[in-house]
RNA sequence: GUGACCGUAGCCGAGUGGUUCAGGCGGCUGGCUGUGACCCAGUCCACGAGAGUUCGAUUCUCUCCGGUCACCCCA
């Protein structure tokens, strides 16, 4: 038996790793714009991290996480999400001293043991951002909208923007009970699912998809009603930025996030190619999470995170096609055995990459041989070392495409296949 | 964690309780001695693993492993 790639692991092999490279450049094109700066945290964290910052009781601690005891004895974990990490590391360095909303990004994998699917992977990437230091909803309005112009410009069209506000720790309690109460009287006529949730986190009934059960989850209190005078003012100021900049987005009453730090502000953007997770981007406002990993200082935030994986399947199966371009053009510099030529194809190749940072593969072998694997590589252009080229100090240059054949000087050699691939 | 479906070469993909399995793509070699296409010839590579039923299983049954999709949950 070979070894295979562990399950729900897997490799990104060319030519998908361009698409991936083509997202990530596109993501720190938008962050550079918007004033976000990378920060790389380590991929194993001590395990109380995740556990404090993303709540005990979720699903993603209670039993997605991938912990191993170290040879110390403690308990660490491979990270499920990078939020907790960025802001233990926000704190440990204090970042907070520093002048201004801190703005970060990072992209890089994540790890949960979910059963594999479509769009879910047990290791996974996700590219996210993160605005810490301020309340202000202009923030939450700034974040929204870069995620919206990194999905714009990765390719990715149709997509939905998904909007609520989850209160905060003064009004979500009570609408949480206020919640529990009704649900005793009515989860009894709903699904299974629902009779489960209404213990055990009765928010989630209100996401609930069963048809049967929706008549009645209208009829339960929405959190729109009951948010706090301030939690209220936010989540209008949040809408008035996205109206204000012509951003089309739902209110969903009934969004809820799966991690518990999110409060106040909660978005996501889905996107109906993707399957049953349909979710490509989520996020919101977590200002009690720095309080709920031990920091004393207060660092509300806001920030959001994109499923990689999950946005390059949509922009593959769009089709988007990878053509060739002409600075991505190759050259083959093909010479027949021998030290002379061998040495004459080196120096050749090495012209060409380093001084003209042309695309350049070197092949040896006979010269019908190396013209059908030329071909095969789509190469525009051949440099032919051969013996006859070496003995009287050219080289010969092809065009492959119009099949125009021409010996050119040594010294020539760059100047010449620049001409030919500019033609 | 639950369920459904699936598992034949590097890839795609027919097929059968009975001489190790069609075809296509691909790889390699040659026909074609320093020139790409096409064509031709040869060649390379597979029934996921194990157990059972059977005279005999790739084919039927079970278990496991893996894949896919859905539930759940989430990016």
């Amino acid at each position: 038996m070979s070894l295979k790639a562990v399950k729900g692991m897997r490799d990104i092999l060319p030519p998908s790793s361009a698409v991936w490279n083509r997202v990530e450049g596109v993501a720190r094109e938008v962050f550079r714009t918007c004033n976000y700066h990378e920060i790389r945290t380590p991929i194993v964290e001590e395990t109380a991290l995740f556990a404090r910052g993303v709540g005990a009781e979720t699903d993603i601690v209670g039993k997605e996480m991938y912990t191993f005891e170290d040879r110390d004895g403690s308990s660490l974990t491979l990270r499920p999400e990078a939020t907790a990490s960025v802001m233990r590391s926000y704190i440990e360095h204090r970042l907070d001293q520093i002048p201004g909303v801190q703005k970060l990004y990072y992209m890089g994998p994540m790890f949960r043991r979910e059963r594999p699917q479509k769009g879910r992977y047990r290791q996974f990437y996700q590219i996210g951002a993160e605005a810490i230091g301020s309340e202000s909803p202009l923030v939450d309005g700034e974040v929204i909208e870069m995620g919206v112009e990194l999905l714009r410009r990765s390719g990715l069209e149709g997509f939905t923007l998904l909007l609520n506000s989850v209160g905060d720790h003064k009004c979500r309690p009570a609408f949480v009970e206020l919640l529990k109460e009704k649900l005793t009287e009515v989860a009894p006529r709903m699904c299974g699912d629902c009779q489960r949730r209404a213990v055990s986190n009765p928010l989630r009934v209100l996401d609930c998809k069963v048809p049967e059960d929706q008549p009645i989850i209208e009829t339960l209190p929405s959190i729109q009603d009951h948010l706090c005078p301030e939690c209220s003012a936010h989540f209008a100021a949040v809408r008035s930025y996205l109206d204000h900049r012509g951003i089309p987005y739902e209110v969903r009453p009934r969004l809820v996030r799966g991690l518990d730090y999110y409060m106040r502000t909660t978005f996501e953007m889905t996107h109906s190619g993707l399957g049953s997770q349909n979710t490509v981007l989520a996020g919101g406002r977590y200002d009690g999470l720095a309080e709920s990993i031990g920091s004393r200082v207060p660092a509300p935030g806001v920030g959001w995170s994109m499923g990689e994986d999950r946005l390059v399947m949509t922009v593959e199966a769009a089709g988007s096609a990878s053509g060739v371009l002409a600075k991505d053009a190759l050259v083959v510099v093909a010479f027949t055995e021998g030290e002379a030529t061998r040495n004459a194809a080196v120096s050749a190749a090495a012209e060409l990459r380093w001084r003209g940072e042309i695309r350049t593969e070197v092949i040896e072998g006979k010269l019908k041989k190396v013209f059908e694997v030329a071909n095969k590589l789509n190469a525009r252009v051949a440099v032919i070392c051969g013996e006859t080229e070496v003995a009287a100090g050219t080289l010969s240059i092809k065009d492959l495409e119009s099949r125009e054949q021409w010996d050119v000087p040594r010294e020539e050699l760059l100047e010449q296949v620049e001409k030919c691939l500019n033609k």
